[in-house]
DNA sequence: AATTCGTGGAA
DNA sequence: TTTCCAAGAAT
């Protein structure tokens, strides 16, 4: 029993051996892939490396990913060595790639998988499920591509080329748990190339902003082709992104070295390294510099966060002397690449010619 | 169930 | 310049 009344699609069945024809001749290649003519050999994907690049990979771009998988794997070629990495290790070679909660469940999830399953990366969709930062989506796509677990993998690309096959009238929010239902009906043998081959399609023939449907091999049944398909998928209205303002402090000793110090725990850019600033407020509020110094000002600089844009005010100092700021650390200049700092402080040290 | 989580590249 | 958005998960 469904535990909420998911609107049944009834819709023509979608043409599946087409679709995994039309993989074998235009599959992406990607560092994480096995290609389907060697997929067809028997040689199946490290399950820990697809995990990584799922991870990687959830609301990222592929061009954003590839260094950081590459670097990824020469570090930890093996979820154990991933495993026995300090977090904040971790973190320190996930920074700028954003959505930082990513990089905990990450460590969290290799521990889990050291600790239950002996470090054997599981390829059952239901035990993936229940590690740290594997929802719905990244479970399917691990057990589909390393075992061909005939599941449905629903990402962003397959429910935009399911609503425009099926015309779908509602925003996909509304019509997820349908949608998923269908597309398990739809799902063929060699599941995995399969979703990999939905997520191609939308990729790269029915993609957001344009829609090449001559040349897609689901064009005989979509109802999208028959209007405009990029009138799918319908979305709902976007709010608008709210504006903070607040100060950043840029603090060096006599050597030149920066004053850095760790984020809380929670929230955004949790435990990620950070410059010190004052706390982020809907209006501009006069600078309240942490100790008496000759301040400076920089360049100011804005940063987009998913739901606010960021305005803030730099300024440098000289630390006194003896410094008293207990909670953070010295960081040489050149040393910074080693600090777990996101982009939004890379872009304040930069400000100050870091 | 609606919000909260980053970032950079393309149109 | 602005807008959109990319192989989502946790709460």
């Amino acid at each position: 029993m469904p535990k909420s009344p998911a609107r049944q699609i009834d819709a023509a069945p979608l043409d599946a051996a087409a679709v995994l024809q039309w993989y074998d001749r235009n599959a992406r290649d990607l560092p994480w892939r096995v290609p389907p003519a060697d997929r067809a050999r028997g040689i199946a994907p490290d399950p820990y490396r697809i995990w990584l690049s799922e991870v990687m990979l959830q609301q990222t771009t592929i061009a954003a990913v590839r260094s950081y998988y590459a670097r990824f794997t020469a570090l930890w070629p093996s979820v154990a060595d991933l495993a026995a990495a300090p977090l904040d290790r971790v973190l320190v070679e996930w920074a700028g790639l954003g959505y930082y909660a990513r990089a905990r469940n990450l460590h969290a999830c290799a521990r889990a998988v050291v600790e239950r399953h002996g470090g054997v990366f599981p390829t059952r969709s239901a035990e993936l499920l229940a590690l740290p930062g594997i929802g719905a989506y990244t479970a399917a796509a691990i057990a589909a591509i390393t075992g061909d677990e005939e599941v449905a993998v629903l990402d962003g690309n397959v429910e935009r080329v399911l609503a425009r096959y099926l015309a779908l009238p509602v925003p996909v929010r509304e019509a997820k748990e349908g949608l998923r239902a269908y597309l398990q009906e739809q799902v063929p043998q060699r599941a995995g190339d399969f979703a990999q081959a939905m997520m191609d399609l939308g990729a790269t023939i029915c993609a957001p902003r344009s829609a090449l449907c001559m040349l897609c091999p689901l064009q005989p049944g979509c109802l999208g082709t028959r209007a405009d398909p990029l009138v799918y998928p319908v979305k709902a209205a976007k709010p608008e992104r709210p504006v903070r303002f607040g100060h950043a402090f840029v603090i060096r000793d006599r050597d030149g070295d920066i004053y850095l110090r760790r984020r809380p725990e929670k929230g955004l850019l949790a435990r990620m390294a950070e410059t010190p600033t004052t706390p982020w407020t809907d209006e501009a509020l006069p600078v309240v510099f942490p100790f008496a110094a000759d301040w400076r000002a920089l360049m100011p600089i804005t940063h987009v966060f998913t739901h606010f844009r960021l305005e803030l005010s730099v300024w440098t100092a000289e630390a006194p002397v003896p410094a008293d700021l207990a909670e953070g650390w010295w960081a040489a200049p050149e040393g910074l690449d080693d600090e777990a700092l996101p982009s939004l402080f890379r872009k304040v040290l930069a400000s100050a010619g870091l």
